[in-house]
DNA sequence: TGCTTTTGTATCGTTATACGATAAAAGTGT
DNA sequence: ACACTTTTATCGTATAACGATACAAAAGCA
């Protein structure tokens, strides 16, 4: 009677589920993308500056804390905000604490880019959150028997 | 006394809870694309591969169709039928209905694969449910005065 | 003090991905 | 037969992320 791990059997309801989700996630940053590249910069890059301008408060905006932000690596980080300073978008400045820490700031033009993009997104979120809310409910609720199911 | 629709300011607040949101989608995206390449495939390929089996009922599984449920160009869509297919994850056969058509079906391969992942998937969207819900409704609750203010 | 280790940032080469421009084959309407 | 649309495919280009590697500053230890 020992239960195997492996007779796990996903519905096709629980596919559907998972796809509609998905499906929703990628509808937003398909949004999000075309606004972004519409403003001029390409979608990691607004993505930076949103954390960069988000970061929670105490926190400096190191090249490793935006990376922890972001999910990640130091060096992917360090190329978009080398692309980001080719665009004027952002400066970096050494820090006073620690001097092997670069800070990253805002120019005028980046935080004149998010801002808009902030609205933009913030109104596109309020048409989608129903959406979102529901695909993630259906998958929370249905959970335990559709997806599982012993042999 | 004409209020122009220009003098929109965006309080630290919401920059935090957008970056928040982000930050909750990023988190979700970065296991998923972990998962998906420790089971030998792209990201994106995966999404391919659910999009295939989680669509809606009755809808033919063409390119077309495909592009769509993904937010890509058909194109785009092609060269990531490509890749799958060179990985043996899914197969082209063409359409009775009309000869320009391809479907496209998952391979054992690409099933295997995607039941696997799926699972995963589900366990992981139980945890990060209540944390994205969450930020979803912060936003959502505190729309108005919080984003926009008159100058 | 000097030496080692760790931490923070940067560079280079490779891969996946997405797009625009373009094309070809199959269907549709006249 | 002809133009027109739809569906799929190819080619060149760009963003982006990573692993491997490197270097400088800081921290820990002798």
């Amino acid at each position: 009677m020992g239960t195997t791990s492996e007779d796990t059997i996903v519905s096709a309801a629980a596919y559907q589920q998972l796809a509609e989700f998905r499906s929703h996630i990628r509808c937003f940053l398909h949004f999000s993308e075309q606004a972004v590249r519409s403003a001029g910069i390409e979608p990691q890059q607004h993505q930076l500056l949103l954390a960069v301008k988000g970061l929670p408060e105490g926190v400096r905006p190191t090249v490793t804390a935006l990376a922890n932000r972001l999910c990640l690596k130091h060096h992917s980080t360090v190329e978009l905000i080398n692309r980001l300073e080719q665009r004027g978008a952002v400066v970096r400045h050494p820090s006073e604490h620690d001097r092997r820490e670069v800070l990253i700031a805002l120019t005028p033009f980046g935080e004149e880019v998010l801002e808009k993009l902030s609205v933009l997104h913030w109104q596109e979120l309020q048409s989608l959150a129903p959406a979102l809310s529901t695909a993630l409910e259906t998958i929370v609720s249905h959970t335990p028997q559709t997806l599982q199911r012993s042999a």
